[in-house]
DNA sequence: TTGTACGCGTTATCAT
DNA sequence: ATGATAACGCGTACAA
């Protein structure tokens, strides 16, 4: 039941505790000679360093945690991906929480990290949240956090995120130019930063080119599919849009449901672009005009950055913004008039 | 930067650290009074009790390990989503590997796992390991395993699959039923018993029907997105199948495009079914025919499973297989001659 | 009901 | 180069 631990390794020895522990650290004064003989016995016998032993001594877990709204999401896993490979790189391990976008969870899930099993936090915050001061607290303390994608703008952490607005403006720009006139936007969460962001660049895009504002045509989706689709089949067929611009991936495809439930053709009555990290996206009928994020870049500068702060704190700047450009890739979706042949 | 510890709360109140220890543990006799003074200092200071120190003296560390051949896969991701929802409600935490489908990196994980840091582990194996022998020594020490969906035949410790067997079958004589004659197998690794299982559903469908069997039609295909390509347009053209069954989605994936690059109409020329978790698979270009796994049930079982193991070690048959069912969803991919309408 | 004291397995300091 | 020992923060047996 019980591993064998540093004493009795050390008995079978005839060694010190203190000898056998050098072994398994780099810097230490020990023959190589001994250490080879107390790393072949430590393989012999399967022993190794119990983790908490040494991180109560050391104060510190080797341990990030990676707090995300939804597991199952093509874009979060992917990024939850990137930060693997860096934090491998490093030895470090990963906890993963989902908060399901519930703001208690987030909450509870920060306080109880701060007992020191985590070193750092990377986190994409949910959409509830409105008091999100609770993260000042952390910030005294000092736990390093670091947001990706969807964060808080009024605490000061550092943060990797994408040129949102751009990538909204250009994407709605691409449903002008391809003939739409009454555009309709698909948020998630008007109040969180991200969904205002994409909102302002349709917004802007809309104004640019003269085209009349309705605020109906904002439209504010839930997380639940059949609420989605209720909303949505009561948009399309009430307000007409002959453009939808989705700020998140599953609006997009809700739309595609919501279109063929009513046989409303796209692109040919409704051109559609979302964002979207889905890697299949030319596969859709039609295929999915998309704002795609670099998913996996994002996990490894959100990484990078958090290692930095553990590392190096003095080094970084605690305003630090890393954004990464999105590209807007045109498919079949926002295709003019008749529809193109794959 | 520290934390405050259990012994500058107990001074701050006057109080032993023995006192303040029993205020947070349920069983233990203290005065309803003083517990709740010590409760309110500690929410006021911000006091948790650190988890390593707790977990060196307890010796078990309410963490779970989940080792995934990939974490950017829907089907994992939905599995790693339910075995979440579990833990959480025990206050368990969850700690993430990604093998890439590296055996070496599997062995590596699983050894490192055996210092404390997790009480158990929940594992759907690479699919390279040839020599897994390495898991038995893991079993001696009795640190709780659980496998799910691939899984080492030769390796005694409970599991969690599905109906691969029975699905497969069904898959193929759908095939059979909508006509196809020559019908393709893709599998990414003939030698892990999940790809013999679903191989096997196929070959005995041949059989049921007498067709004739032709072991080129059966395709080692690799984790490789352009390798694939080759593979698959290369079989295509050489074989000319009529239709295809793939054991993983992303083989499914690769089907489609390879069709469309070589402009193979699906379903007209080849029909396609495949296992897949996609949750979009009815808006795919055509939609696409899957056997589709119950994912985040799986990840429930397999967690709960887990955590029967760790509570009551003796109601657990080391042998215990949990067999859950997948569901054969027809969509327009198996769909008789002319492209049917959505 | 509360306090004292020890040990969980390590690593760092100091001595040899 | 190696060994003895204290300390990391907590929980519990035992004493009061």
């Amino acid at each position: 039941m019980r591993n064998i631990n540093i004493k009795e390794l050390a008995k079978t020895l005839n060694l010190s505790t203190s000898t056998v522990s050098r072994a398994f650290r780099d810097n230490s004064d020990i023959s190589k000679e001994t250490k080879d003989k107390i790393l072949a016995a430590a393989k012999e016998l399967n022993y190794q360093p119990n983790h908490y032993a040494s991180n109560l001594r050391e104060q510190r877990s080797k341990t990030i945690a990676v707090i995300v709204p939804e597991l199952a999401n093509n874009f979060f896993s992917q990024v939850i991906h990137g930060i693997e490979g860096v934090a491998r790189a490093r030895g470090y391990h990963i906890l993963i929480y989902s908060t399901d976008d519930d703001y208690e969870k987030e909450v509870s899930f920060i306080r109880h990290l701060h007992n020191g099993r985590a070193d750092g936090i990377i986190m994409s915050v949910s959409g509830e949240a409105n008091d999100h001061n609770y993260l000042n607290e952390l910030n005294q303390k000092r736990l390093p956090l670091v947001f990706f994608d969807r964060v808080y703008e009024d605490i000061i952490t550092p943060r990797v995120i994408t040129n949102d607005y751009e990538s909204s403006f250009s994407a709605v720009q691409h449903l002008i130019k391809q003939g739409c006139k009454r555009i309709a936007c698909l948020v998630i969460n008007k109040n969180l930063s991200i969904g205002k962001t994409r909102m302002q660049g349709y917004l802007d895009a809309l104004a640019k080119y003269d085209i009349p504002f309705d605020d109906r045509l904002i439209v504010d989706c839930t997380n639940s599919y059949k609420r989605n689709n209720v909303i949505l089949k009561d948009m399309l067929k009430r307000l007409k849009p002959d453009g939808v611009f989705t700020s998140v991936e599953r609006l997009a495809f809700a739309t595609y449901y919501a279109c063929n439930d009513l046989e409303v053709a796209i692109p040919e009555q409704v051109k559609v672009v979302g964002f979207s990290s889905l890697q299949i996206a030319p596969l859709l009928n039609p295929s999915l005009t998309t704002v795609t994020q670099p998913s996996t870049e994002i996990g490894v500068e959100a990484a990078s950055l958090l290692f930095k702060m553990l590392e190096h704190p003095e080094t970084v700047n605690i305003n630090e913004k890393i954004v990464l450009g999105s590209k807007l890739v045109k498919r079949n979706s926002t295709a003019l008039g008749e529809l193109k042949k794959r």
